[in-house]
DNA sequence: CGCCGTATTGACAATCCTCAAGTAAGGTGG
DNA sequence: CCACCTTACTTGAGGATTGTCAATACGGCG
């Protein structure tokens, strides 16, 4: 029953009320950033859980930004195994190389429902053209996802098993927290352990393991969707902090 | 003996005959921009094998694309293991990260000896109002970079050992191709079996005994610093293939 | 109720790592 | 020109980590 709908009228959120905006630590609009985005904005999508938002080797028209819900981008190899790459998370930009190469390089799927905005690829040149300040703001925003590449790879590459799920489970958090979405030492998130072996690079059956040690050292707790950490021992065991940003962009 | 040395006088290259230019697939300069880059950049950097050009948690003022040279970028971990991150050859931009963020997430070491552009950080911001063809182009280098990090991300997280090394191979010989660094089934790659193993996320000797393994079933083989590779037979090994782009950009 | 996706656990096997030792090649200084 | 150092590469042996196969348990949903 899952289904993805693209709707551009009408829109349940105009871009003044735009709920990214109320978010500490995003920055505003400045001069005439907002009317252009206005403009740029051509429609909303959603799209239930388990859909595919943008698929490997597909050419899109479009360019999202994820307004609210969890996704993740992921790669598959043709003997099944699926690698994660990183999750997206309100604020993200989705799509950004599909409007760069011919064609997408990984899939984009909905790990909650979710909600995005859509843009029109076309219309790209224009921001780069008259709006200096969003065309940076893209860049930033490439940078800072191969900034987290960059770690997810050192992860996946150099720490063993237990301080990959400790560093996951921290970086998740924390992307989190920045966007209000935890309370207290806990937040919830809509990953089946599945997910979490693929985006680990770890079988299933081992990540259960891993969990379950770090659950009886008392480092995290699961319970249903929502997870309870102690961070500051997941970050021991990572050999991990996160970087606290200033402020950081959107479009 | 290694050294490291910026000058601003004299330039060895002037921009009207970078050597970049003169590489079939990287694109020319149109209007304004090739005078514009005259203005950016504000010296050339030599880098002796070994060197580090830029180092993780700095802050620093320029940005760099490689005119001739191998490096890499890296992570360290406080247990002293080593990711490498990705290898730059001439044409890369080099410190991206360094002008978007506070400190540089990465170090980048040289290879080879290295000849690289030196370019203003402070800048960046003339570069986005006035020219937003480069604009765009920074943002490509970008996207093109998070491409290639997907990519090993999905190789070291879920491709086995041998199918890992052949996709590494494989991998540089594409990069090196198409800056004509190649000649027919051969190149010349200035890395040890150590930069391979940190790359690929194996111990050093495990790196060692994959590699005879493909020597002994002919896919590849090394003499000294110049490798011969079967390309069909390692793209099969790592079941993948090189992206042929048409046309890319430099700064 | 029965099915399906998710989590859990045991047993065993394969991959990959560490320790260790030895060879080969290149550079330096006497 | 040779002794000697250092770096890179090789190979063996044994062990740790992680993977695969298999079976079970549990909960939500049609």
């Amino acid at each position: 029953m899952a289904s993805i709908r693209q709707s551009t009228l009408p829109r349940k959120i105009p871009c003044d009320e735009c709920p990214l905006g109320k978010i500490e630590g995003f920055r505003r609009f400045a001069g005439n950033e907002l009317e252009f985005i206005k403009g740029f904005k051509t429609g909303e999508l959603t799209a239930d859980a388990g859909t595919t938002i943008l698929a490997e080797g597909s050419h899109s028209e479009h360019l999202y930004t994820v307004i609210s819900g969890w996704g993740f981008r992921h790669k598959l190899l043709e003997n099944g195994r699926r690698q994660i790459l990183n999750f997206v998370l309100p604020g993200d930009l989705v799509g950004l190389q599909g409007s760069i190469s011919a064609e997408m390089g990984h899939s984009v799927e909905a790990l909650s429902d979710m909600l995005l905005c859509v843009f029109q690829r076309s219309r790209m040149w224009d921001l780069f053209r008259n709006e200096p300040g969003l065309a940076f703001d893209l860049t930033w925003l490439a940078a800072r996802e191969e900034r987290m590449l960059d770690e997810h790879l050192l992860s996946v590459g150099q720490r063993s098993a237990e301080q990959r799920a400790a560093y996951l489970i921290l970086f998740l958090y924390s992307r989190a927290e920045l966007r209000g979405m935890t309370n207290g030492r806990s937040f919830e998130i809509p990953l089946t352990q599945r997910h979490l072996a693929d985006a680990l690079g770890l079988s299933l059956v081992h990540t259960n393991r891993v969990l379950n040690r770090l659950s009886r050292r008392g480092v995290i707790k699961w319970q249903g969707h929502t997870l309870r950490l102690d961070r500051k021992k997941l970050g021991e065991i990572a050999d991990w902090a996160p970087d606290q940003e200033k402020e950081r962009p959107y479009i």
